[in-house]
DNA sequence: GCCTTACTTTGTAACTTTGCAAAATTGAAA
DNA sequence: TTTCAATTTTGCAAAGTTACAAAGTAAGGC
């Protein structure tokens, strides 16, 4: 954890067209839902669809958008397929948004 | 900066939608480029319709999403509309993302 | 091979976002 | 008070998002 960071230095209009599509990501509460169940571990995609109450082939595709961003990782055993968090720094960035909330500035 | 947050605390489905929403106010590019040159002090509308050179009513549009989230704040002087970051810790969002990207776990 | 379970892909409808242009507003200056 | 410059609001079109349903694929059991 080296927080240096003084300021941060994205600049090129590529580098806001990345963070982005990174934010895009997630942009939605189901999403974030997944995301923080997956913090408790690996999910078959019929749990995260329990869990978050729609069609599974809505949240198939969400699962796709959080793949393609590279946030989670999926692998198949067996019939089924288990997802996962591959970004575990990504806790962080809840933290960074619990702090943004908190700050009443 | 009390950074404690052993693991983000959002767990309601109000908290999803809400940090979904500041998430989605970050998820678009110009407005990004708005808030990195307000990261260096106050800017008018048109300062900003110059940098990012799209229509000032564009850009308008994008204050106001930003603005509504609580992100930036304005104040009027004289025929001018100053912006401004309303989130000093906005940076640290930033940050994190930095980090997430630099994170090829 | 055929059936079932688990999942993904595709089609489609409702809705949202993003942009521009034109009209409306606000404050200052003439 | 008319005019001008800066900004916001409204109307609209194109593109994107989100959901479900139906069809498609993949692996395992009979």
């Amino acid at each position: 954890m080296k927080s240096t960071c003084p300021i941060a230095t994205a600049k090129t209009p590529a580098d806001f067209r990345s963070a982005a599509e990174v934010f895009k990501a997630l942009s939605n509460p189901n999403r974030l839902l997944i995301i923080d169940a997956l913090g408790q571990g690996e999910r078959c995609v019929a749990d995260l669809t329990a869990l978050v109450g729609l069609d599974m082939s809505t949240v198939s595709n969400h699962l796709s958008v959080l793949r393609k961003i590279g946030i989670v990782k999926d692998e198949r055993r067996g019939t089924r397929v288990f997802y996962s968090l591959r970004k575990a720094c990504l806790s962080n960035i809840f933290c960074c948004l619990d702090e943004f909330q908190a700050c009443g500035e």
